[in-house]
RNA sequence: UCCCUGGUAGCUCAAUGGUAGAGCGAGCGGCUGUUAACCGCUAGGUUCUAGGUUCGAAUCCUAGCCGGGGAGCCA
């Protein structure tokens, strides 16, 4: 039979029942007068159960003196209501099971505070304090969260492909997937093109690799959600991305996960406020269903966090037009280390000033110069402007950016030519609006940049389990 | 990729050209229904690496490696 977690019976346990725990140590503490407080921890929530060990019970002795911070033990005993100020119940320990001694002078997590740099370091124990297993859990409540959102809606979850071979997403630089021997091209043995021109540089001759053709990891499911979105009704995607951008920021990784929901027959402001309610809806969920680990990082981490969620969800998010949020930003009498002039593209500094300093909540930026922005987003009658948006937010700056789709097919040929598109490669995208074309529109949420508007975290290579980012790929 | 900054005990840091220290953690002892426990004692160092300057280098110089912050790219 499975054991009980400690999150229950802290929540209901009740005194005089018999139980069995097993989880982590976390600290011990001695009464020589003959008996030992132990709080133990099994991940279940951010509270420990603590355990009360008398000398009678078997093997103390010996045993105690190995319940160190991170041993695993399991203990069989008589729940008390527990005169001790911090906790409601307490377990009375009748056996005590040593599963895992774990060394004081080796184990690296002490019963201190620790640096985030020297956490990332042993990212296969960080789990096991309290900021990382509420990290943990709040990820899954928010995974949790977006999957119902959708469906209850009625969306399909689709799975668009990891591997691909459509070179154009232009979202970024791309990983490159190959079974090629990198050695062997290297020394000049790989498969190379046949050329007439001595002269010329040697090039891979891509039709040998696996898939007979260059293949990279995806940056984004976009392309194919729009092809399911055009067939069976609003669809979602969630899974991993990877851009391969040489970033070095708090912001960026090189492995993140992503959700990309795609809608057939929805305009801008449809997509406006599926966005808005859509990370309202995980705010919320994540208030109610992780208050305690919430509660731990308004308190330790960031003490403002819990009245900034509070904030979100109750305003609208302001929409302000990209020319709107250019005006405020040249009449504002600010100095700006980069000027602000109609057509640039909002820095850093630009959007902070925006959702932090006038207006104090998330915003929607929406209707971005076209020159800014990729080849399928549908162009205004303007000519200058494209149905794009971004959702900014304070302190972690763009958590959404999406857009209306560029439906009609001349349109769309004549932006692909403008960004120096070729139209073959993108063939079965251009078919969409061949056949059947409709208006639609989608965005992109980071998983991990919602995980630090949450937490209040400061860097996204805490709030992912094992980070990729350039120069490391460790665990 | 660019700019700034740092690398000293297990961890966080001090020592700015002259005998490498503190707090926390750990070990031992004491005390206590304790709960970031408390008090005392002890152990713990190739000062990131390689060169150089100097009577003498953690400290100054050169190169490299690694960490952190900011910017760009974006989610």
């Amino acid at each position: 039979m499975p054991l009980p977690r400690i999150a229950q019976i802290l929540l209901e346990g009740q005194p005089g029942t018999a139980i069995e725990v097993a989880g982590w140590v976390r600290t011990r503490r001695d009464n020589k007068g003959g008996f030992s407080f132990i709080e133990l921890n099994d991940g279940s929530c951010m509270s420990n159960l603590q355990i009360v060990v008398d000398s009678s019970v078997p093997g103390y002795t010996e045993t105690i003196k190995l319940v160190t911070t991170g041993a695993s033990i399991r203990v069989a005993g008589e729940l008390k209501a527990s005169p001790g100020a911090k906790q409601r119940v307490e377990l009375h320990a009748q056996t005590l099971t040593l599963l895992g001694p774990a060394d004081a002078l080796k184990y690296p997590l002490q019963k201190k505070g620790h640096s985030w740099e020297f956490l990332r370091e042993i990212a296969h124990l960080r789990p096991r304090t309290n900021t990382f297993g509420a990290i943990a859990r709040v990820r899954n409540t928010v995974c949790y969260s977006i999957h119902r959102f959708f469906q209850e809606r009625g969306f399909l979850y689709v799975h668009t492909p990891i591997i691909t071979t459509s070179d154009c997403e232009g979202a970024g630089e791309m990983f490159q997937v190959t079974t090629l021997d990198l050695d062997k091209v290297a020394a000049g043995k790989g498969p190379l093109q046949k050329s007439d021109n001595p002269a010329a540089a040697p090039a891979i001759d891509y039709t040998q690799d696996f898939f007979g053709k260059k293949a990279s990891l995806t940056v984004s499911g976009q392309l194919e959600g729009e092809t399911f979105a055009t067939a069976v009704g609003p669809v979602y995607t969630f899974g991993p991305t990877f851009r391969a951008e040489n970033s070095n920021t708090t912001r960026h990784l090189a492995e993140f996960w992503m959700i990309e929901p795609e809608m057939p027959f929805y305009e801008l402001t449809d997509n406006m406020q599926l966005a808005e309610d859509f990370i309202k809806t995980i705010v919320r969920d994540v208030l109610r269903d992780r208050t305690e680990d919430m509660e731990f990082f308004n308190e330790r981490i960031d003490k403002t966090i819990l009245a900034t969620l509070k904030n979100i969800l109750d305003h609208d998010f302001k929409r302000v037009s990209y020319t709107e949020a250019v005006e405020i930003l040249t009449k504002c009498g600010q100095t700006w280390e980069y000027p602000v002039e109609w057509g640039i593209n909002l820095q850093a500094e630009h959007e902070r000033y925006l959702t932090e300093k006038h207006f104090g909540q998330p915003i929607i930026v929406y209707d971005y110069p076209r020159t800014l922005k990729p080849f399928y987003m549908k162009c205004n009658a303007d000519g200058k402007t494209v149905r794009a948006m971004d959702v900014l937010v304070p302190g972690v700056g763009e958590i959404i950016g999406g857009s209306q789709r560029e439906e009609d097919l001349d349109t769309l040929l004549a932006r692909m030519q403008e960004c120096h598109l070729n139209p073959e490669d993108y063939w079965w995208y251009v078919d969409l609006r061949r056949y059947g074309t409709v208006p639609h529109a989608g965005f992109g949420l980071g998983l991990e940049r919602v995980l630090l508007l949450l937490t209040g975290m400061q860097n996204i290579r805490d709030v992912i389990p094992y980070p990729r980012f350039p120069g490391s790929a460790d665990f």
